[in-house]
Order: structure tokens, then C-alpha cells, then sequence
RNA sequence: UCCGCGAUAGCUCAAUGGUAGAGCAGCUCCCUGUUAAGGAGUUGGUUCCAGGUUCGAGUCCUGGUCGCGGAG
């Protein structure tokens, strides 16, 4: 069948691989860097900018879409007319908000444990007390976590047919199916969705693990059986299953196997709270994958993970890291970090990163851009931000060039070496 | 010239006569499907000066210095 997305391979290296992902908004040449654009922007930098920093795509979330107002952006044409980019764009399923928000503030999160295993029911956050005022209309929740609930009046409760869960912004409550959050994606049009997904705590046992995952599968199902019946969304649009199992080996290679045998266009890796739960086993998780489908690594993105990814056959990786450190003064150069506020740049006017290409390196200094944040700029993140993005773009489209080129071991080992000099 | 008020960390200010603190700034670190221009930790004092009272003074008394008001 025609599919929506075409992974086209040019060369290997190992498993890893450097092609070209053909898209409904063009190609994407990989691997590649997918800048997070959360909230329909890439945080600090104009999309009209994108091109030149190296950036091919990007990434939406349903979760904030959906809260901010979906109406304007249908109105508008869909996401690409919205936000002025005619590049290619993902959209993804909300499922990790639902349930990170959901949760409660901050990653701590992570108490959840089963106080009744036949229940349909599951409230993320530890095992305690049962309000009565919680969520009348449900049956008491399996698990739940007062302390979290009390204090951020936050919660996700799961079953079988979906989330209902809580708005981080006014407390309001919403309900996500894979159904519903399918739809959403449908309206924004995002040249690659995905399938809705339930996304553990880190530190959930493994019998709510194994649980949470066959449900994401039949999650699955019913996403991709939601997308083909809409005949517009399935022409242009591809859908990716995510690969979930949390920091079970076992289980994240049976996820791989399950949702491998299902018709996705292409497909996600999940859940990676914790690096060390998922980048040693990539390469067995990808093995379960169909090899001529893109897979892209969400969430993971400093550039010594981003080698891991691309040697174990991921094809496209997104992250908040470039913007998020960048916001925050971070800067990423050839030998390592750096952080700009502090005051041993205050007179230095060399670039950010020496011999680096970006807007901000061609133009200003560190002296200048310490400056910036000292005095609380705005422009400070966004010289910063506009960097960070260019180093990782640019990054991966060296990766891949060298897998081209037959050296991405030598590119890998040299890179990585200089990156650990500070 | 007189009267009143004030002087404590880099800044703005706390501290019944009993171990001088806070916020901000500064410094260091952290951020991996963004509730994040965010978060954590932490360094800073001859309490304006000189005397006095007291077991003990940032605090009470005396005299200065400087600043801000008011009167003349």
C-alpha cells in the first residue's frame, strides 16, 4: 500500500543507518533532530528561522494543544498554516502529559503500586487513602497517591477505555481515548501522529508494568483501526505505534514484537524516564521492528544518547535539552556543556562554540550573551536557544553524513572524546 | 543653628538587653515524548565611629560623623 511516510535507506553502518523519510510536507533527511515544539513553537525561535538553523521538523503535543484550543488552530488550516512552517511535523499522542501531569509536578512522581490487581480501574501515584470526594462518578480507584492528590489536586485515572485526567492549567477534567486523542491529531494534521499510549511511573512494578503495557497495545489497535477509517487523515497523515515496557528488558521486547506485527507506518520508543531503562536495549527492541519503518526515540536527546539511538537504528530523535538548557543558560559545544551565566565569560569574546556556523556564533559573543542573561534579556535564551538547536541539528546531519561516508565508529569515537574535555 | 528620624550582608530591610536573620543580587550545580525565561544548593557582617552602663549591647546612655525631613 501507499503509505503517508517512505523511509528510503541510503547506507549503513552496523544497524545504524542515514536515508531520507519522505513525507507529505517533504523529506526529512536522517537521522535527524526533531526540535520539540510543544505549544505549536519551538520555544525562543521564529519559525521562519527553522530552515536555516538546521531544523527539518518538529514536534507538537495533543496534550497542550488540545488544552490551549484546538478551534483556532482548525480554523487556521491546521498546524503547518498556523504556525507558518511548511516542513514536515509530528504531533504527539498526549499520552506521556497525561500521565506526567497527571501525576503530579515534577518527575519524582513515580509511587505507583497496585493496592487491587483485578481492578479496572488505576489511579497514578502511590497506594493510601481513598477520598470520597474523588471522582464520584468512578469506582474506588485502584491505586492512589493522597499526598499527590491533595497538594496539586492533579490526577489521571485510568481503564480500559481511556484516561480521564485533570488540567495542569485551571483543574478542569478531560477525558483521552485513543479514539479521542486520534481525532486531535486528525484536526491538527500533523504529517506524523501517534497512537495513544499509557506512560508508567519509572519506578512502577513490574506487575502494573506488564498491565499498563498490554493495554497500551490494545491502545494501539485501536488508534491505527481510528486513523485507517478516516480516509482524508490516513492519505496524509502516518501514525506510529510506541513501544512501551517500562525498565523491563523483557517486556519492552515483547512490546516491540506486538506492535512490530501491527500495520503502523513507523514507530516510537517510549516511556525513557531513565536512559539506562531503554538505551541498552535498543538495538534488541529495534531488532523486533520492522526494518524498512522509521523509528524515532522520543525524549531522548544529549548528544552522547543520540550516538546510542542512531548505532542501534533509530531513525529520528526529539528533545527538550537544546531549548530547555538553552532558556536556562546551557550552552552545548564541541567539549561539552558550558554555562554562560557564570562569570568566567563575562569578558570572553569568543564565540559560543568555536567554529560553529550558527546566527548566534557568526555575530555575538559569550561576553554578549552572559551579558544578556545577567541582566535577564530575552534575548539571551533565544541567542542560547537558536545555538543549542543549530549544534544538535547539525550534529545528527554530521552523524549521518559520516554513516554516508562509511565512518560514522571513527566520527563516534572522535566526537565523543573531544565532548568529554571540558 | 535647633528639633525629629535614620545608619545592620553588594541592595532593601528584620532581630522582648541573651547564638545577628530574610528576600533579592552574587557564586556553584541540575534539567532527556517541556506545568520549566525553571529548579536546587551556597558564600557574604569590626551591626557608622569613640566612650559608658550591664554578667551580657545591633538594642540602653553620652559625644561625634553622615543622610533624610521640619523649624528658623
Amino acid at each position: 500500500m501507499e503509505r503517508p511516510v517512505r523511509l528510503e535507506i541510503l547506507n549503513t553502518s552496523g544497524t545504524a543507518r542515514a536515508g531520507v523519510l519522505h513525507t507529505s510536507h517533504g523529506p526529512i533527511n536522517t537521522p535527524a533532530f526533531v526540535a520539540v515544539a510543544t505549544k505549536a513553537n519551538v520555544k525562543g525561535i521564529d519559525p521562519t528561522q527553522y530552515t536555516q538553523l538546521g531544523i527539518q521538523t518538529i514536534i507538537a503535543n495533543t496534550y497542550h494543544l488540545y488544552l490551549s484550543g484546538l478551534e483556532v488552530i482548525a480554523k487556521a488550516g491546521g498546524l503547518h498554516k498556523f504556525m507558518g512552517f511548511a516542513g514536515p511535523i509530528m504531533t504527539d499522542s498526549g499520552g506521556f502529559q497525561v500521565f506526567s501531569l497527571g501525576e503530579g509536578y515534577g518527575k519524582k512522581v513515580s509511587k505507583v503500586e497496585v493496592l487491587q490487581k483485578d481492578s479496572s480501574q488505576k489511579v497514578l501515584g502511590s497506594p493510601s487513602a481513598q477520598p470520597e470526594h474523588f471522582a464520584p462518578n468512578l469506582s474506588a480507584p485502584a491505586v492512589y497517591d493522597e499526598e499527590l492528590a491533595t497538594s496539586h489536586g492533579k490526577l489521571a485515572i485510568v481503564d480500559e477505555d481511556g484516561v480521564t485526567f485533570t488540567s495542569h492549567i485551571d483543574g478542569s477534567m478531560h477525558r483521552f481515548t485513543p479514539e479521542r486523542s486520534i481525532e486531535i491529531q486528525h484536526q491538527l494534521g500533523a504529517d506524523i501522529i501517534y497512537a495513544f499510549d499509557e506512560c508508567t511511573s519509572p519506578t512502577a512494578d513490574r506487575e502494573y508494568q506488564k498491565e499498563a503495557m498490554d493495554r497500551t497495545h490494545r491502545w494501539a489497535k485501536r488508534s491505527l483501526a481510528t486513523h485507517r477509517q478516516n480516509i482524508d487523515s490516513n492519505k496524509s497523515q502516518a501514525i506510529y505505534g510506541i513501544v512501551q515496557g517500562g525498565r523491563f528488558s523483557d517486556l519492552r521486547i515483547e512490546s516491540a514484537k506486538e506492535l512490530g506485527s501491527m500495520d503502523f507506518d513507523g514507530y516510537g520508543i517510549g516511556g525513557s524516564f531513565s536512559k539506562e531503562d531503554i538505551l541498552g536495549i535498543l538495538d534488541q527492541v529495534n531488532a523486533e521492528l520492522p526494518a524498512d519503518k522509521p523509528r524515532h526515540l522520543l525524549g531522548i536527546g544529549e548528544p552522547e544518547d543520540i550516538f546510542i539511538g542512531v548505532a542501534a537504528g533509530c531513525d529520528t530523535f526529539d528533545c527538550v535539552v537544546p531549548t530547555r538548557n538553552g532558556r536556562n543558560g546551557g550552552i552545548y559545544t564541541k567539549h561539552g556543556k558550558v554555562q554562560i551565566p557564570n562569570v568566567q565569560y563575562q569578558d570572553d569574546f569568543g564565540p559560543l562554540d568555536h567554529g560553529c556556523g550558527c546566527p548566534t556564533c557568526t555575530n555575538h559573543t559569550r561576553a554578549y550573551v552572559h551579558h544578556l542573561f545577567r541582566t535577564h534579556e530575552m534575548l539571551g535564551p533565544i541567542l542560547a536557544s537558536v545555538h543549542n538547536v543549530y549544534f544538535l541539528t547539525h550534529l545528527v546531519a554530521d552523524i549521518r553524513q559520516a554513516i554516508i561516508d562509511g565512518r560514522f565508529d571513527e566520527f563516534r569515537t572522535s566526537f565523543l572524546q573531544q565532548y568529554k574535555v571540558r
